[in-house]
DNA sequence: AAAAAATTGACAGAAATAGTCGGGTATGCT
DNA sequence: AGCATACCCGACTATTTCTGTCAATTTTTT
């Protein structure tokens, strides 16, 4: 049971760009320099954001991303859903997905129940939580750079 | 996000065991041959699951494994727990764990949030939930083979 | 037209996982 | 005692997945 850090960084990225705009795009190596995290694996994440319309981009210069929806229409697992393909890719049923009728079933339920409430708590928080979350964090806090 | 197979199997196999046994000792090979895993991967399995008390091995010819526990007192994240070093590690502070006051404090509380939701409801279900509904499904479908 | 900035796709290194193989050790039956 | 059964253990390999980088292209502004 991991939590790839593609959604981690997807994450973290789009706190990041809500937390220092001011209604102006900013550039990707902006957050990439705030967040140390590689600027060409950043702009990956950024096109998946893209094309699932959270984020929008603005080209040329003075360009950059900006939020394509209120960061309180911006859930945490229609992120995830975004950067990667599933929250949590099933590898125990037969390769057509079919049910056999032997023991599989009992334990695919198991999982699937677990996807469900896995899904449900990352859609209960929205990217304004998190923002707001930090921006209390920072002010409470001494700068640390 | 995904489970890893290795929990699946583990899960799988001790169910199938509980499913089968009559009091007396099963083999993994009988496991094996009814789950479709490859014998020297269950063995393995079954070193840890042994190792975390969760089965008994019994020695000699007609031998095999017993549940150490009752079924009603192994819940699904001790298996796991057993079988697999952690449910969800995580990657998404510093190196040594510490919190450096950036964005990150913020999106660790979400993921250790998720954790702890995960681990509950794993824990939330025993081997003999399982073996219950096992049951159910086999006695009402038709044979499969 | 030139320059700045974003977009795209292909690619390589690293890490984790799945699964295999061979040998060893303890136990019970004859 | 010896043999067969069945668990125990460590190392090894192949495969997949993930992470991160590089180079080339397209678009917009000046």
């Amino acid at each position: 049971m991991r939590m790839s850090t593609k959604a981690q960084y997807a994450v973290r990225a789009l706190v990041s760009l809500n937390l220092t705009s001011d209604g102006a795009p900013v550039t990707i190596k902006a957050i990439s320099e705030q967040e140390k995290i590689s600027l060409n694996y950043l702009e990956q994440l950024f096109v998946k954001l893209r094309r699932g319309e959270i984020v929008q981009s603005v080209r040329g210069p003075g360009g950059g991303y900006v939020l394509a929806r209120h960061p309180a229409d911006i859930t945490i697992d229609q992120i995830i859903d975004t950067v990667e393909e599933a929250i949590m890719p099933l590898s125990c049923m037969n390769d057509d997905g079919s049910c056999s009728c032997g023991l599989e079933c009992t334990t695919q339920a198991v999982w699937q129940g677990l996807g469900q409430q896995i899904r449900s708590f990352l859609a209960s928080m929205t990217l304004e939580d998190l923002t707001n979350d930090g921006r209390q964090r920072l002010t409470g806090c001494v700068s640390n750079s």
